[in-house]
DNA sequence: AGGCGGGTGTGAAGCGCTTCACTGCGCGGT
DNA sequence: ACCGCGCAGTGAAGCGCTTCACACCCGCCT
């Protein structure tokens, strides 16, 4: 699939023509990142936006003694990366590839011009990152004020209703998620992580198996949310 | 003080020549919200973005059992409630008035098609939300591999940057804050902020007296910060 | 003066999450 | 086939923050 094609479904470029999208892929890279790679660190000096061609990323925030949470987790189409070309201050998270992954990169300097000679783009970046400080702004509202129990059920509803498909048995969040990954999107623990998992599993309102989780009964589970 | 001079202390509206000020100044309504006056409530439907002219606001975040979180201390010239503006979403937070407080307001449309025309603005609008995103992103940070010491050294540390004033005993906070509006900010109970508040006033790097806090010793109240 | 509300200062008890320790499983590598 | 390692599952203990319960002070209202 052309570079063109790719950006016209990347939702700041959506809304561009067919010779705007040459213009931007000209300035296009490409690199290929290995499972766990990290593409950048916190505190790095950021130089490029990225948009995943194949694969998936995990925006996540990492403390000195080896703790991590998760902010998002992006795949195909999305993009990272926008706030230190946009502000010029270094990079406020780690980026890293969760499987073999291609990335479409680009530089500061030639993002600006573009930036500037095309307003649309830039309404679309506030409303993305309108989008992005509501979400981060719903993790500090659920971290502080959510039990453990609550803040797993969130995040479970989170990724169903970003990404969840309809199967036999109930909504399937597609990506496999280790138990140690879900903690990190929580904010938790692996073993509390793990124990509440089971918990709801037990219960009938989940199912686990291999990594892949189903939402069984969900209108259930958002009752248990608060 | 006309509105035109006000608004040309705004960081998103700095870069406007004397012509777009007076369109924007046209686009104004003014209030004034006593002390404690909630200016919107999350889940509103936000319609309009204001300015203050004059006085405090508070932007926080509260749950059903009646805790609260302060996400930002905001006071002349500083604006907010642009999400809302941008992406059309309901309100994401609470608005408080800290004080007698005077705002301007532009409403949505008024501003959709200023900010069209504008370009400038939209970039100028893009570096804010940037800085906001980092913002929000480090309370995340803090709040999840902090313990309830160091919050309370970062938010210290964070207010002093902001807005400290080099005093005769060190740097001072300016604003009156309740020990359980500190709590609010860091995150925690008034109790606990109370605690580890005496300890730093013991251990002499603190002071507070009347609401007024001071850092006695910066440089060795950072290196508490982990 | 008396009373009351809001803010401060503090200790005791409780609770929920983390930490630690260990078991068992499945899969990939050699 | 075997080893090693990452992941899942679980219980016991510990710890830090919250909750609860008061005492005290000060300014304001009547």
């Amino acid at each position: 699939m052309s570079y063109s094609q790719l950006l016209a479904q990347v939702s700041i470029f959506e809304q561009l023509e067919g010779e705007d999208l040459e213009q931007l892929s000209a300035l296009l890279r490409t690199r290929r990142y290995a499972k766990g790679e990290v593409i950048f660190h916190q505190g790095d000096v950021g130089t490029a936006l990225y948009v995943i061609r194949k694969g998936e990323v995990a925006i996540r925030l990492s403390s000195p003694d080896g703790k991590e949470v998760i902010l998002a987790l992006l795949d195909r189409g999305d993009f990272f990366g926008e706030l230190a070309l946009l502000d010029g201050e270094p990079r406020s998270t780690d980026a890293v590839a969760r499987e073999e992954t291609d990335l479409l990169s680009i530089q500061r300097e030639d993002f600006r011009v573009f930036l500037n000679a095309r307003p649309k783009v830039a309404l679309g970046l506030l409303a993305n990152l309108s989008r992005l400080v509501r979400h981060v702004t719903q993790l500090v509202h659920d971290t502080t004020f959510l039990d453990a129990r609550a803040r797993l059920v969130r995040v479970l509803l989170e990724l169903a209703r970003n990404q969840g498909q309809q199967g036999s048995e109930g909504v399937v969040i597609p990506q496999k998620l280790t138990q140690t990954e879900l903690a990190n999107l929580c904010g938790l623990t692996r073993e509390s992580t793990n124990k509440w998992l089971r918990f709801y599993v037990r219960e009938g309102l989940l199912a686990y198996e291999g990594g892949r989780i189903t939402l069984v009964h969900p209108a259930r589970l958002s009752r248990e949310a608060e």
